[in-house]
DNA sequence: AGCGCACGCTACATATTCTGTAGCAAGGAC
DNA sequence: GTCCTTGCTACAGAATATGTAGCGTGCGCT
């Protein structure tokens, strides 16, 4: 492990995650999702299960690095799950979130149409 | 301005934002949370609007710089509104949005709990 | 007028994070 | 055995974020 866990964005380690210095979980999920490919991740995995690799060509062959960093929380964060040899799938809860991020969908084309 | 439009990240230039090389306003969407403040910034604006500097009390004293870079990219995307002097608030679509993620505050307490 | 102060916002050097390419070790099918 | 795909890592270079300082404007004050 290359990297010794980072000084600055987990500056007030002893709470559980970045940006949750005050304790609440909301904080903890804005951070989470605020990293590149969170929310990416999640969305893509919202019908089937992929290999990592096809999890990357779904995410525009995004950096295998981040991806497998982002893999690692997601997982940590209990939200997906490796389950060889089908690759990555939402979890119980992640299935539950999914549930709440869906109807961005929609509000993303009424968004998309009345700017002009 | 110092910076002449980030040449890597606006790789496909010819689409409305980065991440939406489909053109799928969903794609944007995902990208624009998956910045650094982008989701904690709508967050605070929830219930009252904010100074500039007041908003950047409440994200735990964020870099002006980048703050400056969401709220420019956010008032882009029609989200939220600069009124002297009352500072930045959500106009009606960012309200719109706010309704979508507002459920997430419940979601995150219970995700707190089922996590060991 | 002058002074003080808060506003939105920027400069710039430093630190962190992401990208892109290459590659490893393990496992399965043949 | 070889061939292929899997999950995952190394590493250099590029993009992005941080932290401190400060600018110019406007407003209220005397």
């Amino acid at each position: 492990m290359p990297k010794p866990a980072s000084p600055i964005r987990n500056k007030p380690r002893g709470g559980p995650v970045r940006g949750s210095r005050t304790g609440r979980p909301i904080m903890a999920l804005l951070d989470l999702f605020g990293r590149r490919w969170s929310l990416r991740i999640l969305w893509e995995l919202r019908e089937r299960s992929m290999t990592s690799r096809t999890l990357r060509a779904a995410c525009d062959e995004a950096s295998p690095t981040v991806l497998n960093e982002r893999l690692k929380e997601l997982r940590a964060a209990g939200f997906i799950e490796l389950i060889p040899p089908g690759g990555y799938g939402l979890t119980e809860m992640g299935r539950e979130l999914l549930g709440l991020l869906l109807p961005l969908h929609r509000f993303a084309e009424r968004w998309e149409k009345e700017r002009s």
